[in-house]
DNA sequence: GCAAGGTC
């Protein structure tokens, strides 16, 4: 009988390698898939068996409403809080749930090795669906393996102790997920509509909310409110200075400072009638700054803004890509674990009790510090302090405290400045200084305080005298200065040279950094170390803040006016508890002490009123964003004329780029991501709008007409394909700026429209080649579906289509009027009219581009394509096979 | 066009 199969799944391709080398001791077999499989003969349970190890990359799924929820006019967004959810592959393309179910064939036990935190264990049960496995099906067992660490050891032991999936934990992601959909879907669409509806110049495509968003914004806003409203005041501060052997001290005062002058006065009077100061202690006290944990993700993300000026996002891909360069390791979701900690345990590091590791800033028992130095020994720039530390002896490094179960980041192997690059090279450089901080001894150093009393009142001063430099040479921004103090002893007295009164001012705050908003959102546990990049991020490009110098981050005008309009109708809106009390309620769900459903039910129940009130009270908040911008009638500029009432319509260019009719108070959204311009005067026929000319960034963008209402009400029935459909998008799904340009119309006179203006079918796609009319004097064709560009005779006076087709494959016959100075045409002609596929002049004449790809092919390529009866994908453009897309007429 | 969470 043959072994049974093994499937075990893993969290990402790079830990499902690590598991396999570790399990099969590097005797195995990888092939390509979906993601990367693994095959390999061992014993499972104490019987010989075929193991199989792939991975999925992250959650398999992702939860959204379904279609008939999706369009925002149609939906009144409280309907959403009771709205099915529905679970779609997060990824269509990658086919990760094929691949899963095709790799489970046959397989008798599945083994799940995702992360050991929450999402993991709901990524456990998305695998089971996928793979059709059952929870408790005796013939086919679902097991879970819990690992402290992608170490040898820690795969090892989790391999001989395996558990059950826990669908409590699993459970409560399901129910975060609808929760956050729900609230922050439902109050984004309110928002979005209402204020877009009424202000021309918000600059934001969405008004979105977010409980992880909002908060964020909140903290930055919090700050900026704290700046505005400070009142600075006077103080004033008695320094005392003495001179010895030629040398001035400054004394500080007890007291600090005071803020009454009066008061003030009066003790500098005491001390000046005085005038001599008595040493009344002296103390030395041997202090330490200790060297600092491991590095985790989130610190790393605060150093690399503070110290570096990264933003996290940058940081992050500066990261990712030391780590697919095995430069470093990475903890947390980042990147996962180094396969040096696999390949290079060493049993006698172990020696260590066995423990589990529960924080990212500690090392396991296992890590091997030691291989660690000596990949970085020959380094150039700290070579000698390594191998200082490697014959000194390496300090073990402290425990740290974050949770997490995650090792800390280390560089891997030696790099210089050129192997990286500048930015990545700076990283490398603090995560190596970093990781020798960490193994460093700590920093000692006496402090000497000195006491004075001069005319009843206290001063002091302070020397520091560093004895042990530690972890600071290496990482030399935080040393402790030297502060050298002259000799006293107590009981000496000194005239004072000078008693000066200094005056000052309390100051503000500065904006927020960047670097404190990380923390201060891992101390409200708004969001993950893996999404807090994506947090600011987000409030950056939905114009709620801006990162200036240092990278401190200023709230616009829009993301300050929102937080105070969430403070004035309810404030726990913007608040970080919100946050707090989602994750309380789901921790009821994944301890196993509430029902899913119940608490889903309960929350999304809370938050429905709090939406229900916000509706009712956004005349608060509306009074402060009418305070604060324009209305859409005083916004943009006269562009087009309506059709309705045939006055100019407003053109509102910040995004959503849009047309607003002041008199029929309509909106009609305009391609995005252009220019636009009115074309020539011209008129729809069908509804009298004028229309626009849309062209699209970039040298080689298209450019086309469009009806502003046709655009957002396309006339005729079947219209599927609509122009700016989110490519990305699995569903298809509709957006402000998606609609029906001309060149999809089907109208069968217009002038614009596909069945006037295209000529014949796309190469590449189902599409038709349409003619670009504003293209002069690069003529070209354009597909109306893809990006297949098709450059026409250069430099003709005129191209345009006639209402001709040609007889022997129906393209539609152009007619161009050339240059008189350069036509091909004999005895200076110009004018010339025929098929672009059949006649040999024109078909010598035009070229295919496709996007950044230049082919032609011989100047017979349509023909050949036609003839050789090839069949690729979509019809040729050749006259073996010319329907055009307009046939359906 | 929308959330937050994985990872690529």
């Amino acid at each position: 009988m043959a072994p049974p199969k093994v499937l075990m799944v893993a969290e990402k391709p790079s830990i499902a390698l690590s598991i396999a080398s570790t399990i099969s001791g590097g005797q195995m077999h990888s092939r390509k898939g979906s993601t990367d499989v693994h095959e390999f003969e061992g014993m499972f349970i104490g019987l010989p068996a075929y193991f199989k190890v792939t991975s999925v990359t992250g959650h398999v799924f992702s939860v959204d409403f379904p279609a008939k929820y999706q369009d925002w006019s149609a939906t009144d967004p409280i309907d959403l809080f009771q709205a099915p959810i529905q679970k779609t592959e997060a990824n269509p393309k990658a086919h990760i749930c094929r691949h899963l179910s095709q790799e489970a064939h046959g397989c008798s036990h599945l083994v799940l090795w995702l992360d050991c935190d929450r999402e993991g264990e709901n990524i456990c049960f998305e695998v089971i669906q996928c793979t059709g496995f059952q929870v408790n099906d005796a013939k086919r067992k679902v097991h879970r393996a819990r690992f402290s660490s992608v170490t040898g050891k820690d795969i090892l032991k989790a391999m001989n102790c395996l558990v059950e999936p826990n669908k409590y934990e699993a459970l409560a992601v399901d129910a975060r997920q609808e929760i956050d959909l729900k609230v922050g879907v439902a109050f984004t669409r309110f928002q979005t509509g209402y204020f877009q509806g009424k202000y021309g110049d918000l600059d934001s495509r969405v008004i979105s909310y977010g409980p992880c968003q909002t908060p964020t914004l909140g903290f930055c806003v919090q700050r900026y409110l704290q700046i505005t409203t400070f009142k600075p005041e006077k103080f004033w501060a008695l320094r005392p200075h003495i001179m010895i052997d030629g040398y001035e001290l400054q004394l500080e005062w007890e007291r600090h400072r005071l803020f009454d002058l009066d008061v003030a006065l009066m003790f500098q009077k005491l001390v000046l009638q005085d005038r001599i100061l008595e040493v009344t202690d002296m103390s030395e006290k041997q202090e330490s700054k200790g060297r600092p944990p491991g590095l985790n993700t989130v610190n790393l993300l605060k150093i690399a803004s503070s110290a570096l000026g990264f933003g996290p996002q940058v940081a992050m891909q500066l990261a990712e890509r030391l780590y697919i360069q095995g430069f470093i390791s990475l903890n947390g979701n980042l990147g996962g674990y180094g396969h040096f900690h696999v390949f290079t345990f060493e049993p006698k590091l172990t020696n260590d009790s066995p423990r589990l590791y529960c924080e990212s800033t500690a090392y396991p028992s296992s890590f091997d510090f030691k291989g660690t130095l000596g990949a970085l020994a020959n380094n150039p720039m700290w070579g000698d302090y390594v191998q200082g530390l490697l014959s000194d002896g390496y300090h073990k490094p402290q425990s740290g405290t974050d949770a997490g179960d995650h090792p800390p980041i280390t560089p891997m192997r030696s790099a210089n400045e050129d192997m990286l690059g500048r930015d990545a090279w700076r990283l490398y450089q603090y995560v190596c200084q970093h990781f020798l901080g960490t193994v460093s001894p700590d920093c000692k150093y006496i402090r000497t305080k000195v006491e004075f009393s001069i005319g009843g009142e206290f001063f002091h001063c302070i020397g520091l005298h560093v004895t042990v430099k530690g972890f600071t040479s290496i990482m030399p921004w935080l040393a402790v200065s030297e502060k050298n103090l002259p000799q006293f002893a107590k009981g000496d007295k000194i005239e004072v040279s000078k008693v000066e009164l200094f005056e000052g001012q309390t100051a503000p705050p500065d904006y927020l950094s960047e670097s404190e908003l990380i923390s201060l959102m891992e101390k409200n546990g708004i969001g993950t170390d893996a999404s807090i990049s994506a947090h600011i991020n987000n409030i950056c490009e939905r114009n709620y803040v801006q990162v200036q110098a240092g990278r401190k981050l200023v709230p616009t005008a829009l993301g300050i006016t929102l937080i105070r309009g969430y403070q004035c109708i309810d404030p726990d809106l913007c608040l970080p508890d919100i946050r707090g009390f989602i994750e309380q309620q789901i921790n009821l769900v994944a301890k196993g002490e509430a029902d899913h459903s119940c608490v889903v039910q309960h929350v999304l129940e809370q938050f429905k009123q709090k939406y229900s009130y916000f509706v009712k009270q956004i005349d608060n908040m509306d009074a402060l964003f009418e305070a604060q911008f324009s209305p859409l009638a005083d916004s943009g500029r006269a562009l087009s004329k309506c059709g309705k009432c045939l006055r100019y319509m407003k053109y509102i260019s910040s995004q959503p780029s849009r047309l607003y009719c002041g008199t029929c108070e309509e909106v009609y959204y305009l391609p995005q991501k252009g220019t636009i311009k009115l074309y020539k005067e011209l008129t729809c026929p069908l509804d009298n709008f004028e229309l626009l000319i849309f062209a699209m960034a970039g040298p080689e963008g298209k450019s086309f007409p469009l009806c502003p209402f046709c655009y957002n009400s396309p006339p005729f029935e079947g219209i599927d394909t609509l122009f700016g459909v989110s490519k990305t998008s699995s569903s298809g799904k509709l957006g402000k700026g998606t609609g029906m340009p001309c060149f999809l119309c089907p109208h069968p006179t217009c002038r614009h429209s596909l069945i006037a203006q295209g000529v014949c079918a796309c190469p590449e796609c189902n599409g038709t080649l349409v003619l670009d009319p504003i293209s002069a004097p690069k003529w070209r064709l354009y597909c109306n579906m893809c990006n297949c560009l098709v450059l026409l005779p250069q430099g003709a006076h005129r191209i345009a289509t006639t209402r001709e087709r040609c007889p022997e494959c129906d393209s539609t016959i152009i007619e161009v009027d050339f240059n008189k100075n350069t036509t091909p045409l004999e005895d200076g002609a110009t004018l010339h009219s025929g098929c672009i596929l059949c006649d040999d002049l024109l078909h010598s004449l035009v070229e295919v581009k496709h996007g950044k790809s230049f082919f032609k092919r011989a100047g017979k390529w349509a023909r050949a394509r036609g003839r050789g009866g090839h069949r690729g994908r979509g019809r040729g453009l050749g006259k073996m096979d010319p329907k055009m897309s307009f046939r359906d007429f």
